[in-house]
DNA sequence: GTCTATAGGTGGATAGAC
DNA sequence: GTCTATCCACCTATAGAC
């Protein structure tokens, strides 16, 4: 993890950055997924990459400025997952499956949610992140409330209450369900609990493969 | 741990403590609920009891130990608060309902749960307090089991898979949902979760009060 | 039981050479 | 861009007087 000159990643959307503040981020977002944000610092970071701290303050002036990229980098690969799931499939049904599916890459690599980590250090964290925070939430919220009122109004999803509403309540549900399956170090905890949320909006248990 | 002379506190049931140490306890119990048990420091409880850290240190030798006492005390609280609902009713409903309420009196006092709040932190926290942590989830996931099983017996509610299973789902939506409420600042979005949670399995929506 | 004082370590962060 | 060296604030924890 040291490639000096060129750059090489294409990056064409959002900010760039270079190839070494791409690795930094990689490792402090592990870090964060696992440890918290407030359970790692520039030294662990520097250790795994074999640099110093004062390299990496170089890249992220302040844990703050690396914070507020963490937050930033994850948003936009998880805006483009959802795009990518739009893109694949109309069915409500499916794209829920596709959904869950994200959250369990993630607990399958042993992390909990980048999100869902930061929203219980919430009240330490800077303004910004804070902000940022709410923002992931909210972008999540609104791609579910949609697959939520199109699967209704399709025939294909069950549920009371509005499309918002069940919304919130799903999107807790995973982020819960990941946040106790990992005390356990249970991934089919979380995909059992995960299993349920869909049932209950009436997304049939899948049986076979469908490609 | 440490009672020398009398002790005032009258805590029939398990440990002993003075009444100093259960104030301290209640200041980091405060501290680890809003901010996670690696964002406060002995000089945090120090300040609010208008103490030295060195007094803090008599009474809880380690954070290890401060933080073994906080988990076995809420736990404690909260098995009794259980035994109270089970003493009060026999309706499965009305038990969920109060211990969904457990819940909302945490999330009023702008907090999250205790052990929630830990298990994110959980890579950080001492090996003592992990098994501790996962022993608080287990008596949860025991009393909702029962609860839903007899539920389902009385034809009360309705759920597909094991009790254990939904137990383990209610359990981590409830802890989801105030883990999210809380970066909004919002208990009606953890209320609103919640009366879905029970919604799903069939209890009615309390239309008016019975007593 | 509480205090002062302090040890020993780690946190984030900066200066300046290379 | 990365390094060495260093700063200072803060952390957990202990010694010993009162």
């Amino acid at each position: 993890m040291r490639l000096p000159s060129q750059t090489t990643v294409p990056a064409r959307s959002g900010t760039q950055r270079s190839a070494i503040a791409e690795g930094i981020l990689d490792a402090a977002e592990r870090l964060a997924q696992t440890r918290g944000f407030n359970g790692f610092s520039y030294a662990d970071i520097a250790a795994q990459l074999s640099v110093t701290k004062a390299s990496l303050h170089y890249h992220f002036p302040s844990k703050a400025d690396l914070g507020h990229a963490l937050i930033e980098r994850y948003s936009r690969v998880f805006a483009q997952a959802l795009a990518a799931i739009d893109a694949h499939t109309e069915d409500a049904g499916e794209k829920l499956k596709r959904y869950v599916r994200l959250y369990d890459d993630v607990m399958s690599s042993e992390r909990m949610c980048l999100c869902g980590m930061l929203a219980a250090e919430y009240a330490t964290l800077p303004v910004a992140m804070q902000d940022e925070l709410r923002s992931f939430f909210d972008a999540n919220e609104r791609w579910l409330t949609d697959v939520l009122e199109e699967g209704r109004r399709a025939g294909r999803l069950t549920f009371r209450e509005s499309a918002r509403k069940r919304a919130q309540a799903v999107l807790g549900a995973l982020e819960g369900a990941m946040l106790v399956a990992r005390a356990y170090g249970d991934v089919r905890r979380f995909r059992s609990t995960a299993a349920q949320v869909l049932a209950d909006l009436g997304v049939e248990r899948p049986r076979a493969a469908h490609a």
